[in-house]
DNA sequence: CGGTACGTTGAGTCATATCAACCATAGTGG
DNA sequence: CCACTATGGTTGATATGACTCAACGTACCG
């Protein structure tokens, strides 16, 4: 758990006018929030929490990218999502009051805000449009992890692999060339599709050679969303 | 959505005085629920709700026992999870404001009270506290997609069966003579762990042969709970 | 008594995991 | 500056878990 003493840039993601989640505040409770967070930075494979331990807070993410991801059989890593600029992690173990059921850990360095337990129950409690748009958060996750299940009890690995590099396209999009604006390891891949690094490794190169990709390294350029549609069986 | 005109008795599934969500709420409240409920009586077979429908309302299951389930590719059936008398279902499209991402049938005749999505969202905005259970509800959720998620990407069929048996037991509980109080069809045990049904008669085959457990048609009489826990590496 | 849904078994196939070897790259310390 | 090491990436060979297909048995139901 690194935190630098760093001067302290203006986090604008824990504002009212934001679309964070934030934004469902009034200028006084953003005002405690601000005044009761603590900003902090994490460079490349730092971890922010660790599955299974009790957390006294939640994150808000100013920049950077975050894994979340479970320890399964062998110490292999499951995937459950990213957080990026905006997005709130581990909210879910300190509303459900139970331990951490996953860790974090940076993909991208990152800055963000920790904000303690009781400011998020305490605006729970006192702002219920807050706690509406909370639930809405909770069931559009519950709803997204419902079809990650279906897709991964049914669709073969080579499908799979399609379908998250169009949802990577999505969440994180293309630069001017068309590169994949996140990076990750084959392992990391792997460890979302739920599949061997080896796996990865072939159905790129298969996806390269159909004209769908290029690769260099880490990072993918995207030429063709149309063949990955196709391949991904995205419409049912 | 049948809907019979049968002397409706009283469902103590909806007071506050219960284990249910409902007991969050004040005797006033929970008056306003039973005005404004709507008790319903499905068959076995019979839907409650269909995946990418607009949910006008969520239920209550006063007895019986209903299976939520996503369709994917050639119309087979994903297995999300079961209701049972105190739960309540399809709120996750009431408070996220989304189409259905499930459907709901019944696997034992069942008695249900249907509530309008006013009530819930007017609740949530009245009721603190309970906005708060029913963050913890969903965000408990959650939890469990999670790890059903790092399950299915990690573990083998086999795992997984024994598994999910060891987690039917533990919803459902077994009769005197140690028989599962929930009957499924081969093919939904299938759909819950994710595989062929050929392959989930194969494997209970085997547990029957291995000594853990013995078959009578769709009951299922549980021997050993040690040998499944075994089995099913449920301690990582 | 035929029909329909469910259950069972066997045989063959294939996608994917596993194992092993090797290469590329970058950071480290002597 | 150069071995040294660690990490990640790639490829090939092999093994196998699980699916598919097909046939047949069983049971209930009108």
């Amino acid at each position: 758990m690194k935190q630098q003493e760093v001067p302290v840039p203006y986090c604008d993601k824990c504002a009212y006018e934001t679309g964070s989640i934030f934004k469902h505040l009034s200028p006084e409770e953003v005002d405690m929030i601000n005044f009761e967070k603590e900003f902090r930075q994490y460079k490349r494979g730092e971890i922010l929490y660790n599955e299974g331990s009790r957390i006294s807070g939640f994150f808000c993410i100013h920049s950077g990218i975050i894994k979340v991801f479970k320890t399964g059989l062998d110490g292999k890593e499951q995937i459950i999502r990213f957080a990026k600029s905006g997005e709130i992690i581990a909210y879910r173990s300190v509303l459900s009051n139970e331990l951490a059921c996953t860790s974090a850990r940076v993909i991208e360095d990152c800055a963000v805000c920790f904000i303690p337990s009781e400011i998020l129950i305490s605006l729970v409690k006192s702002n219920s449009t807050f706690a509406h748009e909370l639930l809405k958060l909770a069931c559009h996750e519950l709803g997204e992890a419902n079809s990650f299940i279906t897709d991964i009890a049914q669709k073969t690995v080579r499908e799979r692999l399609a379908e998250i590099l169009l949802l990577l396209v999505n969440d994180f999009g293309l630069d001017d060339q068309n590169y994949l604006q996140i990076a990750l390891t084959r392992e990391e891949l792997a460890n979302i599709v739920g599949t061997a690094t080896e796996s990865v490794i072939r159905l790129l190169s298969e996806f390269k050679n159909d004209g769908f990709l290029e690769l260099q390294g880490r990072k993918i350029k995207i030429l063709s969303t149309k063949g990955l549609e196709k391949i991904s069986n995205v419409f049912n």
